[in-house]
DNA sequence: TGTCCACGTCT
DNA sequence: AAGACGTGGAC
């Protein structure tokens, strides 16, 4: 790949970015944890559906310190709808240990509070080690918020980028790798910001913003990528009880104000703890169920469960 | 109506 | 390293 072609892709991305340009809300800050916040939620998810999900969330939990203080079936009612559980599970420990670490550093310099959410955003991971050790956060989340938040640059492999480098560089051709990409990705991210129409962050949303259109107007360019898989089946799946058991005691709780807090914790972590294998026990969901029908919070329709 | 599809992280 | 994980829109 010589430099003059690289140089041309480059300004063909910066000038569809431009054009293509989505003003979207977690755009219109530096927050690391704000910008934390939506990487998570848009991992795997479209941007429809977290525009409003990641204001809301903003209000109810709009810091550190008071996701880490949040009681977990709280955290998981303002998931609700999201999907994938185990995300929002992920981000209510990380920001606890965000607070031990934040607790930690305040011990050698005493003259900052350690609750203060300036403090925990001048002291928030911008180190790639250190972003991916926090649950939930693994390359291309730690990449996304290096890039947006900070403005410093990474390799930053997800679904639009993948489009724009298989549309751009591999056309027509099944089954590219990741190595592949990544070397394209990281010949071609802006290493200084000193030029503030190209940096990074720009760069990024550029990329993002280029790759989006390309899956509206095309058959998805992504697909031809090695990490395409298809997804399991949901229909009868553990997933799908799990979902609709999470659904029940969180509505359960709200409209009874029954189950304490700890039981419901304790049940949800062991969920998140069980979460990913293939081997939760046979009858588990039906067991919890039937005991909470006994107490009259449930009942078995022709649809299935309801609270 | 159901079936397919969107995919990063974790184990 | 193959496969689990939630939800809802598209067809």
């Amino acid at each position: 790949m010589n430099s003059e072609k690289l140089a041309a892709f480059r300004k063909r991305v910066l000038e569809q970015g431009k054009l293509l340009y989505r003003d979207l809300p977690w755009r219109n800050t530096r927050d690391p944890y704000a910008i934390w916040i939506s990487e998570v939620m848009l991992q795997q998810t479209q941007v429809s559906r977290v525009d409003g999900r990641w204001q809301h969330w903003m209000q109810r939990f709009p810091n550190v310190p008071t996701l880490a203080a949040a009681d977990s079936a709280d955290v998981l009612d303002e998931w609700q709808g999201l999907g994938y559980n185990r995300r929002a599970l992920s981000l209510h420990r990380a920001a606890q240990q965000l607070m031990d670490r934040a607790h930690s550093d305040s011990e050698r310099s005493v003259e900052h509070a350690f609750e203060s959410a300036e403090f925990l955003d001048s002291h928030f991971p911008r180190e790639i080690a250190d972003l991916v050790s926090l649950p939930g956060i693994g390359a291309a989340t730690a990449a996304g918020i290096r890039a947006f938040a900070f403005n410093l640059p990474s390799i930053y492999v997800e679904t639009n980028v993948r489009t724009v480098f298989l549309h751009e560089f591999f056309p027509e051709q099944h089954k590219v790798s990741d190595a592949q990409l990544i070397a394209l990705v990281e010949k071609t991210c802006p290493a200084d910001a000193s030029n503030p129409a190209d940096d990074p962050r720009s760069w990024y949303y550029a990329l993002l913003d280029y790759g989006a259109y390309l899956k509206k107007t095309l058959p998805n360019p992504s697909r031809r990528s090695a990490t395409h898989a298809k997804q399991s089946q949901f229909e009868g799946s553990h997933r799908q009880k799990r979902a609709a058991l999470v659904r029940i005691l969180l509505q359960v709780r709200r409209d009874k104000q029954a189950l304490d807090e700890l039981s419901l914790a304790l049940l949800l972590n062991e969920h998140e703890h069980k979460a990913g294998r293939p081997d939760v026990e046979k009858g588990e969901f039906s067991q919890i169920l039937s005991e909470l029908q006994k107490e009259g919070f449930c009942h078995k329709t022709a649809a299935g469960w309801q609270a």
